[in-house]
DNA sequence: TTGAAATATAATGATATTTGCATGTTTTGT
DNA sequence: ACAAAACATGCAAATATCATTATATTTCAA
């Protein structure tokens, strides 16, 4: 079991928007680096350096075809966190009543129950 | 539907060692902020920047009692997040047919080779 | 063999994050 | 009224992150 200290890493790692639409598009299949390129707006020294990133931490990996490097996810927690990421949450979690310990207690200001 | 990009803002708001922490207790209840102290070696400023942060990012909230702020979660995707962080995942994806190894094997795509 | 394509690396500067420390505010007990 | 408890806030220093620019490396094709 991977430590919980490694898994804040690997958050940190992947918590930005580009690194977040590689790992999307990689759930999608085997990938190298100009297709990101044409997907979305970002220089090819940028790309490669998110790319870099990823490995370094494990949660992708590539493989070399003639020129090319195809790219692919590695860490299978991915595309679980992807998916948790795309649901839908309307619903606020339920506010507690009071304090548990002393039954007693006010939201500050202005705000409503 | 929240946008992606509200969602990244999120992971990396929580992406901390204290911060997951904070918000994994608070999956167990409600917890005011001397709570935290006696769990993790935190100063008290220190807590309550963590604290305030989440609060901006509309992850957590608080009510007033007396002289203690009792926090709670509020974000619904956190107690699903929390969860997906501690699970156990042992195998890596497996790797696409075309190896780093053989370094054969054919780009799934119709970019030129 | 020469050039271009595909990609990586390195250096730099700008900006953001994190923490420590000092201090401020509100509430409670005496 | 006073002091202490519980917490927040403001600021500065250290550190990390990010995008940009320039340059290097490898491979393929002519």
């Amino acid at each position: 079991m991977r430590p919980m200290g490694m898994k804040i890493e690997l958050l940190r790692a992947i918590a930005h928007p580009i690194r977040i639409q590689i790992l999307d598009e990689l759930t999608k299949g085997v990938k190298c680096v100009s297709d990101f390129e044409d997907f979305f707006e970002v220089s090819q020294p940028n790309l490669s350096q998110h790319l870099s990133l990823l490995r370094r931490h494990g949660i992708i990996d590539y493989y070399v075809d003639g020129r090319l490097r195809c790219y692919f996810l590695k860490d299978p927690i991915i595309p679980d966190l992807i998916k948790l990421l795309k649901n839908d949450y309307e619903e606020e979690l339920p506010s507690p009543a009071c304090c548990p310990v002393t039954k007693k207690g006010v939201y500050p200001g202005d705000r409503r129950r």
